[in-house]
DNA sequence: CGGATTTGACCCGCGC
DNA sequence: GCGCGGGTCAAATCCG
């Protein structure tokens, strides 16, 4: 495996006068509602490495992903159908991004992904790739983008919560340790 | 053979 | 209404 780094993105100054928008209606499976509750992500680390999440608030992200040229589209509401259909408040999903620097795209971070999606991202020269995770019933779903600007950085963006516990048998403590410096931050 | 990936089609919201 | 951008579906394909 390799090693990264999580960046702390910081930046701007402008923004987001167009929070690029997206669609996230669903589809004909009624996923299961994620149980939003803004708190927590719980996602994790990897291997050997220790770092640090950020959690942040769509709105930042969008900002820090805008300016970088990078036009992400988190801001949008995970709205569902069934907000819809039963009325309630339209509760996004809370979304949490992080960037780390890494020669692979695929961080490791404990879960089981199944890819479902790629798509080609203005003003970036690669791919966007989706995926969800593949325990039953969990709808996390994360999406993976490299930005042009700096290819040595991949930006991961996390949607809901998982329902259960990782999956993965991981190779040793180490990664045991590093999932509770991430549950501990706040 | 079964689960994961690939990849083009489809769908939806938004701005013009 | 149309086109665009972003997100998802799903059939085909791949791979263990």
């Amino acid at each position: 495996m390799e090693k990264f780094q999580i960046l702390f993105p910081y930046a701007s100054t402008r923004s987001s006068d167009h929070p690029v928008s997206s669609s996230m209606t669903d589809n004909s499976h009624n996923l299961s509602d994620f149980k939003a509750d803004s708190t927590s992500g719980g996602f994790l680390g990897s291997k050997k490495e220790n770092y640090h999440l950020v959690p942040r608030t769509s709105s930042e992200i969008n900002k820090d992903l805008n300016s970088q040229g990078a036009s992400f589209g988190i801001g949008s509401p995970t709205e569902l159908k069934a907000a819809k259909k039963k009325g309630e408040k339209k509760v996004r999903k809370p979304r949490y991004a992080f960037q780390t620097r890494s020669q692979v795209d695929i961080l490791d971070d404990g879960y089981r992904w199944r890819k479902y999606g790629q798509k080609a991202v203005k003003n970036n020269k690669f791919p966007r790739s989706y995926y969800r995770c593949t325990y039953q019933g969990c709808t996390v779903k994360k999406q993976v983008q490299r930005l042009t600007k700096d290819e040595g950085v991949v930006v991961t963006t996390y949607e809901g919560m998982h329902n259960h516990p990782i999956e993965k048998s991981n190779d040793n403590f180490e990664h045991i340790l590093s999932q509770m410096q991430i549950y501990t931050p706040f």
